[in-house]
DNA sequence: CCCTGGCACTCCACAGTCCTGAGTGCCAAG
DNA sequence: CTTGGCACTCAGGACTGTGGAGTGCCAGGG
């Protein structure tokens, strides 16, 4: 239904107003590419492109300008993606291998996404729940007061005060420390709450009620705080594209943690590219953009998400190229430290 | 040189150019505000005041607005702070006292800024060099390589990996911890240095080389990185005061690390109220904004900064207010905790 | 000396008009 | 199926006219 031709001329049009944001006609089509056809058969095949739904004028003879439609379809079937240059190849490597820590490296990462892709950057930071406890740590504050610390396996450091219901002993908290590192250490945050619920038989009586405030507080650090924070880069680079009256609702929905998490949650679980155009994306206030996005983690295993935002007009290839080389450096990194 | 109805037409010009964004005239002057005259005389104190450097006129026959000089002198002798409603008392105190620790409060005070002033919000992190250190933990995560976590009074928490030469024992460390926390606790981070310098003598010669890596992380990390993070929020606020084609540079300042800090610093180091008008400030990119600042701490110690950002036409008296009630409310959780 | 009303002048903003050029759809012929 | 031709549409730029807000200046009055 659609022939090879078809395909071709909606490419075109997806490229010439990508780069040029201006509606585009099929007389500048033909001699822009080599399309061996009159600018009149390019008409006839730009009719059926639009009776499909694929493109649209937006107003009675002016040119045509791709849709959510087109734009999928183009994604999906019409481009590859674009590798990188052998500079930015180096220049991504060697920006995030200066990173000191998973601050530095989510920051970094931030940073080069959006300057490379000159869009809005987002990162999310590692997930809690994928990984592991590495160690836990009690430090007195004061006589009711412990700051506890948690540092997993992928680097992030958790801090929480904790009130104490009684003033503790230097003791008791260390025995309360032990405890938990013998317990925790190793454990994949998914099994820490059953663990945690076995504890309390592990502690003096005369320290179940202090040890009650750490373990609850444990849990909501670990377990019921899902909301990783995702990071936003280069939301200047919004001001280019001109949102006509939507720019503020942008903004704001990039404020927002929980939108942004949701956003790169409807991406799914897997660890490949995926892009999501225009009204595809649930979230409102964001349907007149566009988001490349894949996963990143060690190995196999996706710690979290990394993409890019722009307009639904963007240059879907270069995005996904960069998107795609990011994660896969950001994931070594993260091995490698 | 400028009687006190000069005076009075310069605030009444500043008043209404900041609530509806337009130039303002002699007639709408008059009527709008009580002064018992005529627009004719108005007119002449327009005139001097132009002459004077205060206001200006865009075009020909348009009414006048302030000039940044203007603005200058109704901040310092025309306008007071305005205090903010028992409303928004209570609404601040009660948002702030739900935070659990010092991220959460620096998040929660830049939102409560932006949504009170609807203004760019930025909060500079209680500065590490003006709090002392609490607690040093040191953390094995492999043979060669431990996490290196302090604490400080603030509550702070700052961490870093630490690659080490050798091989370490865990009694090594363990004695290594001993000694930093006794060395090291309760100092100023201001000591930091010079009592480090003197530690390698306190351990065994052979974890010297072990020891000396832990020590050049702490300066790194204590006294050289004077980095201290400023959170930005509600900068999709910047939409509706348009900056004619400047918006880009300001999201641009932003999203800079280095530039807010400046900009921060720039307003000095004494505790109260500052307010720096457009080219007053001497960021690129951020001229044709004012910033309104404060320092913020517990007690009498000014641990860092906040402030709100926006046009140079904003509602000054208010956004001072705002500032100043919600630097004191952070100083008081920051203290209580 | 300062305030006031009057007056002539300036000029922006807005609405209307015209015109051009890019682009279209359709059709008949190759 | 492709092509050239043709009539048609319409957004956007250039130009014009008008109304209104605002000004500066001046002469008269408190």
């Amino acid at each position: 239904m659609l022939d090879e031709r078809k395909l071709a001329v909606l490419r075109a049009i997806v490229e010439d107003y990508v780069s040029t944001t201006e509606p585009v006609g099929s007389k500048s089509l033909v001699d822009r590419h080599n399309l061996d056809v009159s600018p009149a058969t390019i008409r006839n095949d730009m009719a059926v492109l639009e009776e499909q739904g694929f493109i649209v004028q937006p107003h009675t003879s002016a040119g045509r300008i791709p849709t959510d439609k087109g734009y999928r379809l183009f994604v999906d079937r019409l481009s590859g993606v674009k590798p990188l240059s052998s500079a930015e190849r180096r220049a991504i490597e060697t920006f995030l291998a200066g990173a000191y820590d998973l601050d530095d490296v989510v920051m970094r990462t931030v940073r080069l996404l959006a300057q490379l892709t000159r869009q809005v950057a987002v990162v999310q930071y590692p997930s809690l729940t994928r990984s592991s406890v590495r160690h836990v740590e009690l430090v007195p504050l004061a006589a009711k007061r412990i700051m506890l610390v948690i540092i997993t396996d992928t680097g992030r450091v958790e801090q929480r005060s904790v009130e104490l219901p009684d003033a503790a002993e230097e003791d008791s908290i260390m025995h309360l420390r032990a405890v938990l590192n013998a317990c925790l250490d190793g454990r994949h945050l998914t099994e820490v709450a059953s663990v945690v619920a076995d504890l309390p038989e592990l502690v003096d009586p005369m320290d179940r009620p202090n040890a009650a405030a750490v373990f609850s507080v444990i849990l909501e650090t670990l377990v019921e705080r899902t909301d990783e924070r995702v990071v936003v880069g280069g939301a200047a680079n919004l001001t280019t594209a001109d949102f006509s009256r939507g720019l503020r609702e942008v903004l704001e929905s990039l404020e927002e943690q929980v939108v942004l998490m949701r956003l790169l949650g409807e991406s799914g679980d897997h660890p490949s590219l995926t892009v999501r155009i225009g009204a595809e994306n649930t979230v409102e206030g964001l349907r007149g953009t566009s988001l490349v996005a894949t996963g990143y983690g060690t190995g196999d295993q996706v710690l979290a998400r990394l993409g890019v935002l722009g307009p639904t007009r963007m240059d879907y290839p270069t995005a996904m190229g960069a998107v795609r080389a990011v994660a896969r450096y950001v994931g070594q990194i993260l091995a490698g430290s």
